[in-house]
DNA sequence: TTGTAGGCGTTATCAC
DNA sequence: GTGATAACGCCTACAA
């Protein structure tokens, strides 16, 4: 027994040491699964157990070069928006002996490059980013580091990275027809902030589509770009409110937006759907939360999470310069989007 | 001009090249704050420009012993529960140069194990953790490998580890008084897990207490214990609400049960808070949002994860042992909980 | 099947 | 102010 009482973080050596055998030897039983007879890898399996041994992260990436890690950067973690991607996402990771590493933005470009920096020095095998629309430098960066990257929550020919995501324009374009079917003119819009976001534009681009389809001039709706935050939609619908000519459908960039709009709705006695209809996007948990629940556009955030967790590690690990591929979303007419011929006549 | 068109990652090396001095006075001009001309500072910073230089971060690691880097383990990333809170601990980190590395366990002893010899290993300077209940061979882990770390979201004589954060039993106590001074007396309890999680335990043991106090025996309360999901509160309350003495009120762990079962309520039919008053706990931004608002414990998040980034700082720069903070709870009295007296008369 | 030894990219300790 | 150079802990040819 070579125990030491000593209380400095163990080393390859030192299990070495205390199983009487070579470094190599060690590593070899860490890493590479047979190679090593089944006495020694005992011995040293043991001498590690005692010793308390963990690898050191950053002596073994700079040694081989790979670190099976992913790098995941996404706009917020404060609302659920990403959450249940993210989770599919690093458990398909998780399957297939990889870790993840999530880092956030706050919606800020400056932020996320910092952040891409910082993941890629970490060594990273591979990186998700959501959506694409960023600076030219990043991409440069990317490329020069030669990081697999992968886009998603967004799938558009305009994307210079491999995605897997949805069409946010055409699914938007999809719900205000329904909208517009449903006997609304009158549109107002919530959208996110849409420099820098091609999310946000994409969808707003949607419903100008819709709107110019159906004869309506898309300059007339009014439009109110604000972030993802709950209180910000409520401040929106409010202003909204204060038009001479209210909408009688206000459509939102995502669901916080809707959600907050619904809460400044009822504070300001108006009843949703009867006097106004609030449409989402997204379909978190949220939706189906609210009094009356959520018309919104539902995304396949799980298949999503695993399906780009698939794609990454195989541009990972076959060098791969990655295939895109588009999901389907779908809309859900829930209590919230009424037809205007049921609305009680007014004035 | 040495510039290549390698596309190699640049190193120290390459930069001393390009800039025609040695790594070492690079590597001054990339940590310490004077101690190189002004001059030459200039041909570095240039030079680095240039070549895209990113230091490789586990070989700075290995050098410098520290990483400026602050792990955290959180049981779930899935709701609202910890968001707040590790917002602020972020950003108080981010202000003083370190960077948060997040990973979560589902609730889940072994993954938290696990995930703290990861961020070790990763070389974190410190560790936030969520409670102070787990096996004792992850404190004896820690100390073995003097890694500071610090529990939050709990402060209670119980724990071994410096802590920030309020004391959930006497806050459920408190609320629980509050129910009762409202005229209920068949009281049904929603928790979480209590095995391996020291705050779902305390907080039912606060309702015991607060019952006991009250001369009623907490063992006629029924309980159900459920992790903390929407749909899991859901289904709890629709058992609570099948035995043959139905509860006046129903406390739940969190918020998020409550809202599940505020939700199967009205799916029942069931009126709240005339048929039945429901409680939660945490004051997540869902508490608000519902109808009616729910009645909850206010939790200081935002405060909790300042305080819990200084300390741990603290600990980590000055190689303190830590100290402990409590801070204060608050109710929330809001909709979901009624007074007995002003229940229709039934039956 | 196992051991030896060179190298990965930094920082820090010396000299100069 | 600046430049050599020895660690730091691990992996992986290459040898034996």
């Amino acid at each position: 027994m070579n125990v030491t009482t000593d209380h400095a973080t163990p080393t390859l050596d030192d299990v070495a040491r205390e199983a009487g055998v070579s470094t190599a030897t060690v590593s070899r039983c860490l890493n590479t699964s047979d190679l090593v007879s089944k006495k020694t890898r005992d011995k040293v399996m043991s001498a590690v157990e005692l010793l308390g041994y963990t690898p050191n992260f950053g002596a073994r990436a700079m040694a081989a070069k790979r670190t099976f890690t992913i790098g995941a950067i996404i706009p917020t973690m404060e609302n659920a928006i990403f959450a249940r991607g993210l989770q599919a996402f690093q458990e398909r990771l998780h399957e297939k002996g990889y870790t993840l590493l999530v880092s956030s933005t706050a919606y800020r470009p400056e932020l996320e490059a910092e952040q891409i920096r910082s993941l890629v020095s970490r060594g990273a095998d591979g990186l998700l980013l959501i959506g694409y629309e960023r600076d030219d430098a990043v991409y440069k960066y990317l490329e020069r580091r030669r990081v697999p990257t992968l886009a998603a929550w967004a799938f558009s020919d305009d994307s210079p990275l491999p995605s897997v995501g949805f069409d946010n324009q055409a699914s938007m374009l999809e719900l205000c027809n329904t909208v517009l079917a449903m006997g609304h003119t009158e549109i107002a819009v919530i959208s996110g902030i849409v420099e820098g976001n091609d999310r946000a534009a994409k969808r707003l681009e949607g419903i100008r589509d819709s709107l110019r389809a159906h004869g309506i001039d898309p300059d007339r709706a009014p439009v109110i770009e604000t972030s993802y935050e709950i209180e910000n939609g409520a401040k929106a619908f409010e202003k909204l409110m204060q038009a001479p000519a209210r909408p009688t459908a206000v459509m939102c960039g995502n669901d916080v937006l809707a959600v907050g709009a619904m809460q400044r709705a009822r504070e300001m006695g108006m009843d949703v759907p009867d006097d106004v209809s609030i449409t989402g996007f997204d379909d978190i948990e949220l939706a189906t939360i609210v009094t009356p629940q959520l018309t919104t556009v539902h995304v396949p955030h799980r298949q999503m999470g695993r399906l780009a967790a698939d794609e990454l590690i195989r541009m990972v690990e076959k060098d791969s310069i990655g295939e895109s591929s588009q999901l389907q979303s779908s809309l859900r007419l829930r209590g919230s989007l009424k037809a205007l011929d049921d609305l009680p006549a007014n004035g």
